[in-house]
DNA sequence: AAATGAATTTTGATTAGCCTAAAAATTCTC
DNA sequence: GAGAATTTTTAGGCTAATCAAAATTCATTT
């Protein structure tokens, strides 16, 4: 049985070698789990012990395959609560990831497999991300960050990058959620914001900024 | 922000006290939290620092005010919980305390609530405890043990005393559930055991120490 | 009111998780 | 490839939660 304590730590790692990097730094690890380096390096050789990842001194950390399964099925968990918030409980997307940092670390596999039921096994979560099934197979969609797109491209809204409730909830005010229509009326050359038209409505401008956290799935052939 | 063990310390005095008790006693309480006489005091005299407990040396210990409302509060969150895992994900009544043990500690004042709506505010739990409200109100039901009950009786089982995992399944064997009517056909003097009718089938001798277990509400007048 | 036995508290240790500061290893820069 | 800068590890210490064993207090019986 592992701590709620090991278990982020796994989750951390997980999401550090998810962009990209093949090995998680014992800095970066520090800084997702708001801590020190010290801390890490003590957690590392604990969790090696355990078998739960691969770490070399200097070198960095990786997760081991059982580690890996670990942290896959706590992210699946994450997810699952956070749909099941989102869904059934009523509450708004910027809400539920702060619950679900609680739910994720129940204990009861039944539990997951009851609710992955009751909610109809989802394919993604609120903001759009993919949820694991249980052997922890999950598939991407094809999407495209909305500033990669050009004057006339049309599409829907697929995913956030930027999970913050600040973020979350300007997008409600815009009246901006999954499954929006967008359509790009204008690109501005000077600072790259662009023109939009959110489903129906009066077109609105988006900073650079928000267009780069913003994944669609385009509508328009091109 | 109170720890997880802080919490089950707590609800064990406040279960040690619904049992006519004014005082939980540091031995009574090391019991139920299957800890030393040692550990207790180290943690009476934490909580008493928090003002979550009164205690005094030698004497015991009381729940303040404020211990009272949190106590409170994880009782009504471990039974809406264990209501949501019967009514919404199909789990039988024997296999929900463990897992509502672990849920009953996420904090968000708005899960509960959002929970209890969902539920349709329910005021008993999947046992037939009642289920406090927002205030930390309930209303106990007049109700009746099975062996007290005489030939001829008749009564619907709205509650059971024990909770274990092995009592609630072998009332399930004999098709014995919260609702289930019973009739009393005969009571042996010899042993105090009890013959009884359940809902419209064949009788079933149940030994006094089941008999005692279950709560009736009674239906005919005498 | 002393003696005895039970209940409770105190004492001294242990483990998990965390920190700061110092030391060591690695990487970068010229 | 030597020295500087950065990263990482080690060393030493702290707090929360736990325990076993010793000491103290309380309750009961003579
Ligand atoms: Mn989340
Ligand atoms: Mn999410
Ligand atoms: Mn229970
Ligand atoms: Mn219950």
């Amino acid at each position: 049985m592992l701590s709620f304590t090991e278990e982020n730590y796994l989750k951390a790692i997980y999401k550090i070698y998810e962009k990209e990097k093949d090995v998680a730094s014992t800095n970066a690890i520090a800084e997702r789990m708001s801590t020190t380096a010290a801390s890490v390096t003590d957690m590392m050789k604990k969790l090696a012990a355990k078998n739960l990842v691969i770490y070399e001194k200097y070198k960095g950390t990786r997760l081991s395959p059982t580690g890996h399964q670990i942290a896959t099925t706590l992210i699946r968990k994450h997810r699952l609560w956070e749909t099941f918030l989102v869904e059934k409980l009523d509450f708004s997307w910027e809400e539920v990831h702060i619950i679900a940092e609680q739910l994720e670390h129940i204990d009861s596999d039944k539990l997951i497999e009851r609710l992955d039921d009751y909610l109809d096994r989802p394919k993604y979560d609120p903001h759009g991300d993919p949820i694991p099934n249980a052997e922890g197979k999950y598939t991407l969609r094809e999407q495209i960050a909305l500033n990669q797109l050009y004057k006339g491209d049309k599409g829907v809204l697929i995913g956030v990058k930027n999970h913050d409730d600040q973020f979350l909830s300007y997008l409600n005010d815009l009246k901006i959620g999954l499954g929006t229509k967008l359509e790009i009326i204008d690109k501005v050359m000077y600072d790259k914001s662009i023109k939009v038209k959110i489903d129906d409505q009066g077109p609105v401008l988006l900073t650079e900024k928000v267009s780069r956290n913003l994944f669609l799935k385009k509508t328009n052939q091109n």
